[in-house]
Order: structure tokens, then C-alpha cells, then sequence
DNA sequence: CAACTGTTATATAATATGTATAACAGAGAT
DNA sequence: ATCTCTGTTATACATATTATATAACAGTTG
């Protein structure tokens, strides 16, 4: 599992962490029931502090992500969420907004589409390569 | 031009403020050459501050989709900012994080492809109706 | 017992967000 | 000229968020 994580960014930390998780077990980089490092182990690979690690796991723990046992440590739920009414709502929000800026900008449907369908397929090919 | 601010959303008031103008655009609510409300107008209107109201047209006018005159006031850029690098960027980063949860979450890609289609759509018809 | 888990607590610092008040410069109206 | 309206700038303040630092606790494993 790679992290490539920006500390110049105005993105939290935190959150791309669970970015990062999120797209691995979107990709099976991460496959249900592996482990994930624990918070300090993690921290001191990637020079941040623990309690950054540990925001972004409780994050994962609560959207149903990851299991977390409190001695054994962190590990890839085996049952994954579905597609919940709360994470439709976000979806819907930011495409939305990214849907209004993009017709004002004059990109086409067909464009935006394409996009999608090329950033699912290229995570599927991720998945089996 | 409605103005529908959650004040105990996470997403703070001026980059609502900013979405909901980049809407407007995208709907023609707000044609180009169309004048905004003044900064003063605007936050005695909705009840916040000068400042944030101020901080989203600052946002809007260097992306390119207001004018500004110091004395005149703040209307719709007849020349809208056009497909640049810098929004494609934030684009794909966007939807690459919606799509690696959705896949995560069992969400099809024909139905994630569908909610984009169906959004933009209900835009361009909000443009004409 | 030692080493490792997650968890909790406290403290500190920097940044982001939002408000409050005031003043400035330029344009237009009366 | 005076008044009013623009955006702009400055200062100050309060709060929340983000990130770090250090320490301790409870339970499991070797």
C-alpha cells in the first residue's frame, strides 16, 4: 500500500488517508480482511503523528470500512457498506457542483461522461491487473 | 438568484455562496453581462458578514466568472472561464475519490453514469424551462 | 515481564472561518 | 459641494479545524 500524500496540500492529511484506503480497496490493493498498519507504525513510515493516522482510521471505522479490534488492530471489513442513502446525498451534492462548473465552462455531457467512464474502467483494470 | 445557505453545513458559507453563483450561471439564473447584488446588499440580505460575502467574489472573480468594477459593481463575465488544466485537475481528483467509494460501496457504473447523465440533464433543462 | 495493540487525555501551535468596525478612493446623483 | 453607493483594505476578535507532542491506560501476545 502506497501512500502519496501531500503535505502542501489544502487537503487534510487525514483525509488523504482515507482516500488513499478508499482507493485501494476500491483497486483490491487492499482486499477484505487484510490488516493495515497500526497508527504508530503507520506515523513514523510516513513522518506524521499518530493521532493523524488515527482520525483518518476512525473515520474508516465509522462509514464501515475497516474493523477495528482494540488489541488486535486494524484490518479491511469483510462486508463492505452498500450503497447507503447518506452517501448518495454526498454524491449527488459534488456532482452537482462539478457538473455546474463543468456546463459553464462548456464541457459536453459526452466529455463529463467520458471522464467517469474512464476513471471507473481504469480502477476495474487496476483491480484484476 | 436564491440563496439556500445551510449556516451548520461543514462546507463553509462562502463556498457555498460561490456554488450556488456557479449554478446560477449554469442554469442562466444568472445570464453573463447580469449584475450581482453588492457585497453590503448581498450579506444584510442573507444576514452574514461583508467579509464572506467579499472572500466568495474574490473566489469568483479569479476563476474568471465575475467582473469586477471598483465603483460599478460585480456582474456575470460575459466571456466564461473556459476547460483549463488547473479545473480538469480538480476534476479527475473529484471524481476518482466518488469512484473508488462507489465502487467500494457496489455502486454499478451504469448507475453512476446514469446520476451524472440525469444531472446533467435536469441543468440544461432548468437552462430552457 | 516486555512489546505491541487501540484509546484517551492534555497541551500547544498554526491555520481557517466568520464577525465587527472603520476607513479609503472613485463614481454618480441631487 | 454633499451624500450615497461601489469595492477594497486594515485591524481586531472569537471560534473551529488541523496537526503535533507527550503521556498514560487496558488488554493481548510472545
Amino acid at each position: 500500500m502506497i501512500f502519496n500524500l501531500d503535505l502542501e496540500s489544502e487537503v487534510p492529511i487525514y483525509q488523504q488517508i482515507v482516500d488513499a484506503i478508499i482507493y485501494g480497496i476500491a483497486t483490491r490493493q487492499l482486499k477484505p480482511g487484510e490488516p493495515l498498519p497500526s497508527v504508530r507504525s503507520l506515523s513514523a513510515d510516513i513522518g506524521i503523528n499518530m493521532h493523524t493516522v488515527n482520525k483518518a482510521y476512525q473515520i474508516l471505522k465509522n462509514d464501515g470500512f475497516v474493523l477495528i479490534h482494540r488489541q488486535k488492530g486494524v484490518m479491511v471489513n469483510t462486508e463492505l457498506p452498500g450503497v447507503e442513502p447518506s452517501f448518495l446525498e454526498k454524491l449527488h451534492a459534488d456532482l452537482k457542483n462539478l457538473t455546474a462548473e463543468a456546463i459553464c465552462r462548456g464541457l459536453s455531457r459526452e466529455a463529463l461522461v467520458e471522464q467517469v467512464q474512464k476513471i471507473y474502467q481504469q480502477m476495474m483494470d487496476e483491480r484484476r491487473g
